[in-house]
RNA sequence: CGCGGGAUGGAGCAGCUGGCAGCUCGCAGGGCUCAUAACCCUGAGGUCGUAGGUUCGAAUCCUACUCCCGCAA
């Protein structure tokens, strides 16, 4: 089978190097035009694009694709059996999809039709779901709606991060999209409408990352912190600076202000010992800061910050 | 030429209006203790990122370079 990929960041590289190795030919790769990237601002290709450029593989990195004559002509001449998409970054016109005769296939990091859009990864660890996963799809022209052909699911771990979580989907998704192929070529391959009952996850906002302390729960927090790491990293004020925090738990332990804890303020830090970390009171419980970074540094654990930068014990996080 | 921060003993930081290199922690040895990650004493460990310059004298001022990081995407 011959197939054009479309792709742009890791998570898609993965899934083309699962058929590249497992021996498709690839006609083309798809990915978006060199970003402007990094400390200055340097022109960066997609992971998509250096792996392509490593196999010898044609790269394509239109601007745009709707009324993109020049680029709908070139992948026709490729005359592709197939069209892998993966987090490419665009919507494909209908007359891009109804190029190859076996159709559009995509590869989504949710158990569709939950999370339809840009960032399903991010909520699943967001809202603190226990499970997701990864779903095959022939698409269509809406945004993730295309009829389901093969789905895996994994479950979320307690502590797990978006990072974590993103590495272990785009190897499942890789080995799905494999296997995708595989029964389509046999012409085997299941094909499930997704019915109305979906959610959206639509691209994350930068406001959304800063730590409400008066509204947010202990596990609230907590997802918020997993959900957004390696992303962006939530972040709360203290005395005036940035604080991002990378990684932290609901405490177990005892804390021995029981008495007061009611009357301080949420984001007060309770307990600030070199040892233990610091302990810091939400609405429902307290929490254990492990990792963090402060301005213009870089993240550390909570033990190596409190050395060169002293927390006392009723700072308020705010 | 996108904006900004930084490079000081193993870790995190201070010192930077030039004059013997410091703090917290860790580490080694000793002490106290039934005991300890607690406490006390002692000690090891730094050519202050690299190369030049100014100066009687530079971690501290000037110049170039290398590397790192944050914002931004």
């Amino acid at each position: 089978m011959k197939i054009v990929f479309m792709g742009t960041p890791d998570f898609a590289s993965e899934s083309l190097k699962a058929i590249d190795e497992a021996g498709y030919e690839i006609l083309g790769v798809v990915t978006n035009p060199d970003r402007p990237q990094g400390r200055g601002m340097k022109l960066t290709p997609s992971p998509v694009k250096k792996y392509a450029i490593e196999k010898n593989i044609p790269v394509y990195q239109p601007e745009k694709i709707k009324n993109n004559q020049e680029f709908k002509d070139q992948i026709k001449k490729l005359q592709p059996d197939v069209i892998c998409v993966v987090a490419y970054g665009k919507i494909l016109p209908k007359e891009i999809l109804e190029i190859p005769k076996n159709g559009c296939i995509n590869v989504h990091a949710s158990l569709l039709p939950k999370y339809r859009g840009a960032a399903p990864i991010q909520w699943s660890v967001l809202n603190g779901d226990k499970k997701t996963g990864v779903t095959t799809m022939y698409m269509d022209v809406g945004m993730d709606t295309g009829d389901m052909i093969l789905k895996e699911e994994v479950t979320i771990g307690e502590d797990e991060t978006t990072g974590e979580l993103w590495e272990r989907l785009s190897k499942i998704g890789g080995n799905l999209l494999v296997e995708t192929l595989k029964q389509i070529e046999k012409g085997v391959a299941p094909r499930k409408k997704q019915g109305e009952n979906f959610s959206v996850a639509p691209m994350l906002s930068k406001e959304m990352a800063k730590i409400d302390w008066e509204k947010q729960t202990a596990q609230q927090i907590k997802n918020l912190v997993r959900g957004l790491n390696p992303i962006m990293g939530a972040y709360t004020y203290l005395n005036g600076k940035k604080i991002k925090f990378w990684k932290v738990d609901i405490a177990k332990e005892e804390i021995a202000a029981e008495g007061m804890i009611n009357i301080i303020k949420n984001g007060t830090v309770i307990v600030s010992d070199l040892k233990d970390g610091i302990f810091v009171k939400t609405k429902d419980g307290i929490l254990k800061i492990l990792e963090i970074q402060g301005e213009n540094a870089k993240k550390m654990s909570i033990q190596d910050f409190l050395r060169g930068n002293p927390i006392q014990e009723f700072d308020i996080f705010e």
